[in-house]
DNA sequence: ACGTGCGGGAGGA
DNA sequence: TCCTCCCGCACGT
């Protein structure tokens, strides 16, 4: 669109600033939601955009006072990495999500990385000027107007989907393992203090080996059981119950498995929304990178197919109770746990994206039901000094998704090359419900 | 426990 | 005056 196209109003909606007075209030199109903001962007959203009401980004931003309660102003904090630049599995890096709380953030930075053991240190982000990168957030009438200063000089961090995940799963793993230490020290009178901490006094309950049985031997019973309106907010919530005290429950459920009760847990559990950014957003992804996510959503977009009605009643190509695919025997089975980086899709910066749908956050909260009974994935085992909830990324470009797990990853997107958004969810799952 | 929003206040440019 | 940063508080999840 040449220049000279814009009418006044165009140029109205491009031209304000958010500490302008008036702003634009004749906005024909507001933007889909945007989760990681950079550079000096300027977004419209609707008032109804959940996202938008909560200023919610994918960066760590937190709240800084700007002595104007009309202008809500968030400055980014960077991102937490391995002070030894260690490399995780497949030569991913370690950045982790600053904790927005101070205290949690002091309390995180004396933590130890996940990966190894180093310790760890927050970049601070210098992309405004040697200041940390700020995002402007104003109601005005019917919108949210949003704008964005500085360019983020730091990898981007976990979503804070993915780091409350981690933290989810770890304390079911934390309270998974001392229910299990309890319950083996019953029986062996015996039990030492060091080990509820260490992987390998883990899985008495929850183990690799039921994960794989469970893969194995109740996919099908789970595909057939579950209802379709479940999600995997239910399976987050699912997985904080467990760790949130239901000791009794993960062992009874754990040692009989039975999906039913799986899905009851996770059924039962009150979940938070997620918004769609949340389900469809692509970083979200560990067992098969972004990049193989956006070519399936390609192919989907490219085969006209709309993830949006798939959501809810996916066309397999196969039988749901047949799974193509055993991924346990993968080589590189520690990568599910382990996050790639998000390729930023093509279209992402753009208002709207029909290839990418990422962005588009209430409407997909609001309709997207996820499969809980997709399918269960195989699980896999790690070993001892893998943080089985590490989530990083890599902050590499494109070539980087084909190997090594290429093989993996594209014999799963041949045999599957139209899950969809299921693909993105079902993955999901399997971060989110390691079930071991 | 942690995220979020708000507000007071200090200190620097 | 404007900015960042620190702190505490209240509230919600």
């Amino acid at each position: 669109m040449e220049p000279d196209d814009f009418d006044s109003e165009d140029k109205e909606m491009l031209s304000w600033d958010i500490n302008d007075i008036k702003l634009p209030q004749n906005v024909k199109k507001t933007d889909w939601f945007q989760e990681w903001p950079d550079s000096y962007v300027k977004h419209i959203y609707s008032s109804e955009d959940r996202s938008a009401q909560r200023h919610l980004s994918s960066w760590a931003m937190r709240n800084t006072n700007n002595h104007n309660s009309r202008i809500l102003k968030k400055s980014c904090l960077g991102v937490v990495v391995c002070s030894r630049d260690c490399t995780a599995d497949g030569g991913r890096k370690i950045y982790l999500r600053p904790a927005i709380c101070d205290k949690a953030r002091q309390k995180q930075q004396r933590r130890r990385c996940p990966n190894c053991d180093g310790p760890l240190k927050l970049i601070p982000c210098r992309g405004h000027g040697g200041f940390p990168v700020t995002n402007f957030w104003r109601h005005d009438g019917r919108f949210i107007f949003f704008q964005s200063k500085g360019e983020h000089d730091h990898p981007k961090p976990e979503t804070k989907l993915e780091s409350e995940a981690r933290r989810t799963m770890k304390k079911a793993h934390m309270t998974s393992s001392s229910t299990s230490l309890n319950q083996k020290g019953r029986l062996e009178t015996k039990s030492l203090p060091g080990e509820t901490q260490s992987q390998g006094s883990l899985p008495l309950t929850w183990s690799f080996q039921e994960g794989v049985q469970l893969s194995g031997s109740y996919s099908g019973r789970l595909i057939a059981n579950a209802p379709q309106q479940n999600s995997l907010n239910d399976c987050l919530s699912f997985s904080k119950s467990y760790g949130s005290g239901g000791s009794t429950d993960l062992a009874d459920t754990t040692s009989t498995l039975d999906p039913t009760k799986l899905y009851e847990k996770c059924k039962l559990s009150n979940s938070r929304i997620y918004s769609s950014a949340d389900l469809l957003q692509p970083s979200f992804s560990g067992v098969y990178s972004d990049y193989d996510n956006l070519q399936t959503w390609n192919k989907n977009a490219s085969l006209g197919r709309n993830p949006i009605n798939d959501s809810c009643c996916p066309n397999y190509p196969f039988p749901l109770t047949s799974w193509p695919g055993d991924f346990s025997s993968s080589p590189n089975s520690s990568e599910p746990f382990f996050q790639q980086i998000p390729l930023e899709p093509p279209a992402a910066k753009t208002s709207c994206s029909p290839l990418w749908p990422n962005s588009g956050s209430d409407f997909y909260e609001e309709k997207v039901s996820v499969d809980f009974n997709s399918y269960v994935p195989s699980l896999t085992y790690h070993s001892p000094q893998e943080d089985p909830f590490l989530l990083s990324y890599t902050p590499h470009p494109p070539q980087q998704y084909s190997l090594p797990g290429k093989s993996r990853i594209w014999d799963f997107e041949e045999q599957m090359p139209y899950m969809g958004l299921d693909h993105c969810n079902n993955e999901m799952l399997l971060n989110l419900c390691p079930l071991r």
